[in-house]
DNA sequence: TGACACAGGATTGGATCCAAAATCTAGGCC
DNA sequence: GGCCTAGATTTTGGATCCAATCCTGTGTCA
């Protein structure tokens, strides 16, 4: 475990906070999927640390809904039912109009210029991969000057748990609807750039809600991963 | 530390699920309070564990957003700040009704009685300490039915780290305003038990948006614990 | 041939030990 | 007398070791 110390410096140290994000990320890039087993060992020896940060991060991970644990048998990729993320979907379409209102009054300019420029790309783009990304990133930067941590971090973990299943179906058909998805994201665009809250959520709630009913037409997304 | 095997045999083994609860508790209890400090030797001498599993609880709490965490610096109760706690309980007015209607359907006649025993207490009962909770019995009760563990869990979560803050209001004037509450809680019972969703979320919405007024008309709450 | 039982390996849970960082205290200096 | 600095103490972070539990593969017996 010599190297250990070099991939130890690449990352900067793994604390547990840091295991916690570089797990949460390959969920996130669907290294893990639902289902898969984490063995704390392997990810100790992947990041030259002992398995105590490890164990934390996976506390962490599990209070997050990231991953489950059962006792003596270690954590896995939670599976989601099909029910299970129609409610997530709904709880999105209630709680980020109200995270877009928190952060509408407070975007700049430049935050304007961001996501015109974020939404652009997004139209430019054929890649599914890249998709998924830039759509993350549109929405998560017109709440990005909510400062209310409780609510940021309901959000991101609403996105965080379903990660999976929107690749899942993005990748199966979702493609045909991506210039509903664009037109959609430029209503909104326009009302955070003239500051019209009233507008604005109601377009997001809107988005988010044909997004859900769409999942709903796509069963196979929740079927077994292989 | 001979005495600590015993503690543990009255706990039935100290794991750190069960210490989250411990601590979980005492938050919810006030017996830790905002800018309250945790030091794990102390709770795992406490529990007769040692400090790894005190460790491990102390990561899912923060998940939780019941601590906050500094780096060699320790863990600590967040203060809120009335902003904070009034975007909290906003999430409430738009999550607790869709938890309500997931539930809703669910509950059996059972169910109903045990929740109008419950709403009979609150009104029997003139001690404050037993309000909290009841009151929060009454509520959770509502959305008992409900298997949705994200949408439990993120509840339960709202209702936890205001839970302070919910003290110090009715301990400080809110005892003017119970029998607005209890009329609430009848309108929203009636409509739970008639099976009628759009009342009961009305209701529901409606009952969380004049308490986090009220609230808001308090800002003594939110000074300095001490 | 199939089902059950036992044993060995693998994996997690918990305790103790050591290192690093922060806080507190005391002393010196301006 | 107040402020800054240096060392000691306290507290957290990380690694290693041991115990408890679970999974797996093999063997035996009906």
């Amino acid at each position: 475990m010599t190297e250990a110390k070099q991939t130890d410096a690449d990352t900067g140290g793994a604390t547990s906070a840091r295991v916690a994000t570089y797990l949460r990320d390959l969920i996130l890039r669907d290294e893990l999927k639902p289902g898969d087993r984490i063995r704390q060992e392997d990810i100790a020896a992947r990041l030259g640390a002992s398995r105590l940060p490890v164990r934390e991060a996976l506390r962490m991970l599990e209070a997050e809904g990231l991953t489950e644990h059962a006792r003596h048998k270690g954590a896995r990729v939670p599976r989601l039912s099909m029910h299970e993320v129609d409610v997530i979907y709904r709880m999105r379409e209630r709680l980020e109009p109200l995270a877009l209102a928190e952060s509408l009054p407070l975007l700049t300019d430049d935050d304007h210029a961001r996501l015109e420029d974020v939404q652009r790309r997004i139209e430019d783009n054929g890649d599914l991969d890249r998709f998924l990304e830039l759509d993350r990133e549109f929405h998560l930067g017109t709440y990005s000057a909510c400062h209310i941590d409780p609510l940021n971090a309901m959000v991101a973990r609403l996105w965080n748990s379903t990660q999976h299943y929107r690749r899942a179906y993005v990748a199966m058909g979702g493609r045909s609807r991506m210039w509903v998805v664009n037109a959609e994201h430029r209503l909104i665009l326009d009302a955070v750039v003239r500051r019209d809250s009233t507008d604005a959520e109601r377009f997001l709630e809107g988005h988010i809600r044909r997004t859900r009913i769409e999942l709903g037409h796509h069963p196979a997304v929740f079927g077994e991963p292989s």
